[in-house]
Order: structure tokens, then C-alpha cells, then sequence
DNA sequence: CCTATTTTGGACTGATCAATACAATAGGAG
DNA sequence: CTCCTATTGTATTGATCAGTCCAAAATAGG
């Protein structure tokens, strides 16, 4: 056919999602993309059509992969529902280990909801994931006895969300891992 | 002695402020800051040594008045602690009428604190200060018997924080007044 | 009125922005 | 080997960025 490509797109979406994790959107210069990325200008541009799309695919690929756990965790029927609650809330206490602090979800809420119809749909969408998986854990969680009855799952399931962003605002402003550990301590008794 | 200045330093360093509440840091030009405050170039520069100086007055001022306030309601004897604790999560809850979404200080923590030492310390700075009025509150309720003794107070104030942050976040993401109620309904419940 | 001094408007600066143009390159298909 | 085509590196685009310059304007003090 032609001239083959020299690198994989998975790792390049990958390198542009810590480089928009780790420093935000606008702040992020495409020359920086290209340092992240090991690709040359042409190769993004003609692989990804626009600074504003390789942030979109590499927002999709942070959401589907950590989407992918919650939902994992939060389905795990072989462990008590305030167990796999924990687990979730843990995960924002207890980062990657050469992870950007907070949250790419979390900044792109905070940076670009207000004004990018596109990508606000694109978050709400995948909060709409996280909230049903939460929903349907809780509700398990009420059924088991393990959650007060009558208690609103949806509401309980928001506060959870509210909960770890808050915790991964947290941590972007420099919070330690006992601090967070005991924020998801706290809040785990409302539950 | 010369010619008078024809514009309020305050009224524009709340007009900017509200501007980068808006949009961010990044995104706010310094062209957009001339028509959010009314001035020209000059006089921008001629008060404000910079696009960035003139953030740290916004952000200083935002947090000001903002932190004053939740003093002042923390400290207000006549009331019982938890209510004065509700009181801070309500305002999380329902915004000021024409306020741009979220929070100054929320946004600021995660547009800028990894990558802005200065403003890092400054939000510190504040954070210090509403910990300790939120810690004096709680250490209050504990000995009104309001709360239950033992619980580790700076731990709770942490929380409190941090679910205000998250309320934050929520909003900015489009979350309605009825949702952010519900959040800060249930966050009461861990206290 | 006149001068000293500050503010103001607007043109301008060099740097950097996202994005494009294009020729050189590389490799599979024939 | 040769051609076809996609990829790549580099130079370059026009726009916009933050910030500066300077002359005109304005006013309080003398």
C-alpha cells in the first residue's frame, strides 16, 4: 500500500491524556504534544484532526478505562456492597503511583464544562455510566441490609461522585494520602 | 497633582475576577479582561502589573470574601453547630443569582496548583484558615453534644472541605440546585 | 493660566499559538 | 526494480498572546 506508520495511536492517546491530565487543556501547547507524544507535528495532525480531538479521544480513553473499573468493582457480587464502596472511594485516596494528580474528569468538569457543549456531553454521559452502576450497587446494598432501607439510591449515588471529586480536587491541591484516606473514612459513615 | 484616576481599582478587580471564575486562567485574554473590566490596555497595566498579578488580586479577593463569610457563620454561637455546618454546605448548593458556576478557588486549585507554586501557597494559605474555623466549630459541637465525642475534628473539617469542593465540581458540570441539595443532605449524615 | 504628573487610548512588539503546505521518505504491490 | 501512496520532518502561515511604548489628555498645585 504505502508507508506504514512508526508508531502505535494507543500509545500516543496515551501519552496526550497524562500531558491534558497534568496540566489542562488550554495550557497544554500542541509543540508539548509532540514532545509527549515522540510524534512530529504532521503525524498528529494527520492521525488526529485537531488538538481539540486528540484531547477528545484521550478523554475517552481515561473515562472508558476508569469507568471500565468502577463499573468492575462496583458489580463484583462476591463482596459486601460497603466493601466495593470503599474500594471506589480507595482509589481516589491512593493514586497512581506516576499518575498526574486529581482526576482528568474532574478538570475537564472544572476547565471546559462551562464552555464546550461537546465535551460537557461527553462527561455527562459517562457520569450517567458511573451513576447507574453506583445506583444499582446501592439499591443490591439495600436489599442486602446493608444500606438503611428507604434510603434515596440515587441521591446516595450522587454523593458518592460528589465525594471522590471533591477528594481529587483534594489531591490536585496537594493533600496527602492519610488526609484523603480519612476524608473517604468520613464520608463512608453517611452511607 | 495629576490627572485622576477614572475608574474604581475594586470594581475592576471584581469584574476580573468574575471573568476568570468563568472561564479559567488560560482562557481569559488579557484582551477579554480590558472588556470584562472596562479599561483599556494601559490602565490594566498601569494598576495591575500583569495578566497574573491581576489573578492573585482576583483570586485574594474571592477568597476574602468567601472565607469571611464561612467564618463568620462557623462562629455564630446562637446557633447549633450542625446547623451552621448545613448552612456552609447550602451555600455549595445554591449559587448566587448571576455567579458564574463552581468556585474561584476550586477551579484555581486545579487549573493552577500543580503547575503555579504561588498560587498553591496562597490557597494554602486560605484552605489553613478555613480548616480552623471548621475545626473550632466542630471541637464546639463535640463539647455542646452536638456531635460525638471522640470524632477527630480536623478529619471532619477535611471532609467538609472537601465535599464543598465536590458540590463545586457538580455544579460546574451542569448539576441542578435539587441534586446538589441531596449531596450536601447526605454529607450531613457523616457528621 | 501654567506646569508637573499621572492616566489613558491605541498602535505596536516579539513570542507563541494552532494549524497547514509541501517535499522528502519509505515500503508494499505489481 | 518501479510505481503508488501514506507518513514524516520542516518551514511556514495568519492569528492571537501578553506586554510595552508613547503621545494626547486631564487635573491638582502653584
Amino acid at each position: 500500500m504505502a508507508r506504514p506508520r512508526k508508531f502505535e495511536e494507543e500509545r500516543a492517546v496515551e501519552a496526550a491524556m497524562r500531558a491534558f491530565w497534568a496540566d489542562g487543556y488550554e495550557a497544554t501547547s500542541t509543540q508539548a504534544l509532540c514532545e509527549a507524544t515522540g510524534l512530529g507535528r504532521s503525524s498528529i495532525y494527520n492521525t488526529f484532526r485537531s488538538k481539540h480531538d486528540l484531547f477528545k479521544k484521550a478523554l475517552t480513553r481515561y473515562m472508558d478505562v476508569k469507568t471500565a473499573n468502577i463499573i468492575e468493582v462496583l458489580a463484583d457480587g462476591s463482596r459486601p456492597v460497603r466493601e466495593r464502596l470503599r474500594t471506589v472511594l480507595g482509589w481516589a485516596a491512593e493514586p497512581g503511583a506516576d499518575d498526574p494528580a486529581g482526576c482528568l474528569v474532574v478538570n475537564a468538569m472544572v476547565e471546559l464544562a462551562p464552555r464546550d457543549a461537546v465535551t460537557a456531553e461527553r462527561l455527562g454521559k459517562d457520569q450517567a455510566r458511573r451513576l447507574d452502576a453506583l445506583v444499582a450497587a446501592i439499591e443490591e446494598g439495600v436489599r442486602a441490609g446493608e444500606i438503611e432501607p428507604g434510603r434515596d439510591a440515587r441521591a446516595l449515588a450522587h454523593y458518592v461522585i460528589s465525594t471522590v471529586s471533591g477528594m481529587r480536587v483534594a489531591a490536585r491541591g496537594g493533600a496527602d494520602r492519610r488526609t484523603l484516606t480519612s476524608i473517604a473514612d468520613t464520608a463512608m459513615q453517611a452511607i
